[in-house]
RNA sequence: CGGGGCGUGGCUCAGCCUGGUAGAGCACCUGGUUCGGGACCAGGGGGUCGGAGGUUCGAAUCCUCUCGCCCCGACCA
């Protein structure tokens, strides 16, 4: 039968991309332009990523609560800035029930609208804040040209919406969620990502500051994957969110909102994937690991499907999502194929030899450098004694986890350029896909215009300290003035 | 909205120029042999060619209109 291959990563990233999606059945496109289907495969990813941020959302002591998807258009019109963001995207309904509404709804592009508007009805006093709410809902935004995960017209995401008493509170808020969004990433997606603060160009429609975690993918573009805004009180004053303090005055509260969509799936698949197919890492992918049973003989079926079936009776009591693909009709070597589009992190092999042996086959889907590495050309084996699998298989998938990070974070830094000053050679380095380039900024919209308009390239984050260059730059990579920061520029989704 | 491409079984596509009433590969179904890296043989089901109109004895093929999709550019999580 002979699939056909993948398009190779180095030779048509967005092709390669496309056609995994579509190849390990994550999405496709639905009959309306630019809206997605998200099939069970790539559903599961998103319910793993789901459960994961819902807990860390409820540690720190936030609610799930749902705002309906139509807003009144006069909302998003209150806010100058917010409307001025939005408006092009817009999603108007202005019929209903057979009549033209006196006053159109929009589909919703976001929820501040609207949260702020019933959060101005439930406070009253300082006693009423802070309000820590999450909702998980669609939102829909008119997109001019959409790819699948990566920006379609109606979306997944969650919006997490806070009220403070104070500026203070608010943005230790921001930054805390900031904060567990690059704890996900990190020890979820195994997806290094480097965070901070946006460029006022780059800002959410509304906010006073936004805050950005952004990944570096195999194209060397980057991905926004998740941000969040300290509103400050713009909302609050157009929306009437007024509480009586404790001193007895009447204040406007501080406000703050934060998200991540279904965009991190595609992420996950510009992270890690290869020409093989699909990567997934352990911790969000729906099936870890698969066991694939090889015989021959209706004997020797037997004696394998019985030992088979130990094995996956064993892993799924120890907690692991494993798969026993029992299809005939289809051989062990198509099926290996299959797995390896599909990302499942571990295959086991079950085969007369190794019943007979008490042992099985892993072959984990990136190659683990602390193991016996592979034999050249061939993919790495490891023969595992069936005696303390379920642990072994743990072990496994912790050491894949972190394979796949580690790989990931060398990758980035091989694509991180630092140190340069001459704005000729910043140019040369964007023209040939170099990834993230640390350089010096004066802070002016003029200079962050002229490297878009010259380069495509813009200001991704302005890395808090930990992610910034030993050495500072000085002086602005683009007008030679003054530094006032150093700031991460790469073209980008 | 500007530029390019495409709509033919589930998928990828050939046929169109030089009209004659639809074909391949993959997938699917049945039976048998296979099975440690993409199995094979035999048999079988399924499309009226995006839509509408026109030319013609006859249209997937020619003409007109129309709808939709994809890719590249201007906006964005």
């Amino acid at each position: 039968m002979a699939e056909e291959k993948l398009p190779r990563r180095s030779e048509d990233f967005s092709a390669w991309y496309n056609e995994i999606v579509s190849r390990a059945e994550l999405a496709e496109h639905s009959p309306v332009r630019g809206s997605m289907v998200i099939r069970p495969n790539g559903y599961g990813i998103w319910e793993l990523m789901q459960q994961a941020l819902d807990k860390m959302f409820k540690d720190t002591g936030h609610q799930n609560a749902y705002f309906p998807m139509l807003i009144p258009l006069s909302f998003i019109t209150k806010e100058a800035k917010h409307v001025e963001g939005f408006a092009p995207e817009l999603a108007v309904v202005t019929q209903g029930g057979g009549k033209e509404l006196e006053e159109p709804l929009v589909l919703r592009p976001t929820s501040e609208t609207i949260i702020y508007h019933m959060y101005a009805k439930w406070v009253q006093s300082y006693r009423d804040l802070p309000i820590l709410m999450n909702q998980w809902a669609n939102v829909v935004r008119w997109e001019m040209r959409t790819r699948l995960f990566l920006r379609t017209m109606e979306f997944l995401w969650q919006e997490g919406h806070t009220a403070h008493e104070t500026e203070a509170e608010a943005e230790a808020e921001t930054l805390q969620m900031l904060g567990v969004y690059r704890t996900f990433m990190y020890d979820h997606m195994a997806m290094p990502v480097i965070c901070g603060p946006k460029s006022d160009s780059e800002r959410f429609a509304g906010a006073l500051r936004t805050y950005a975690v952004e990944g570096l993918m195999q194209d060397n573009k980057a991905l926004q994957a998740g941000t969040s805004h300290n509103l400050g009180q713009n909302f609050a004053k157009v929306f009437d969110l007024q509480f009586q303090s404790r001193e007895g005055t009447l204040e406007y509260a501080w406000n703050t909102s934060w998200g991540v969509s279904t965009r991190m799936v595609g992420g996950l698949i510009m992270t890690h994937s290869d020409d093989d197919g699909l990567v997934t890492p352990p911790k969000l992918a729906p099936v870890q690991v698969v066991i694939v049973p090889i015989f021959k003989t209706d004997v020797e079926q037997a004696v394998v499907m019985g030992a088979a079936d130990a094995v996956f009776r064993e892993l799924k009591a120890a907690g692991v999502r494993v798969k026993l693909d029992s299809r005939d009709s289809m051989s062990p070597g198509a099926k290996y194929y299959d797995h390896e589009l599909k990302g499942v992190p571990l295959r086991m092999e079950i085969g007369p030899k190794d019943v007979e042996k008490n042992t099985v086959v892993i072959v984990p889907r990136v190659e683990l450098s602390k193991e016996e590495a592979a034999k050249p050309g061939r993919k790495q084996k490891l023969f595992v004694p069936r005696e303390g699998l379920s642990e072994r298989v743990r072990q496994l998938l912790d050491a894949l986890q972190s394979q796949l990070f580690d790989n990931a974070l060398a990758r980035r830094e091989a694509n991180s350029v630092r140190g340069t000053t001459s704005y000729d050679e910043m140019k040369a380095l964007i023209e040939r896909d170099a990834g993230f380039i640390y350089a010096g900024w004066c802070g002016s919209a003029e200079c962050e215009t002229k490297v878009k308009e010259e380069t495509k390239a813009t200001i991704r984050v302005i890395p808090f300290e930990e992610f910034r260059s030993a050495v500072q730059p000085t002086h602005c990579i683009v007008c030679g003035g003054e530094a006032r920061h150093e700031a991460v520029w790469a073209k980008s989704y």
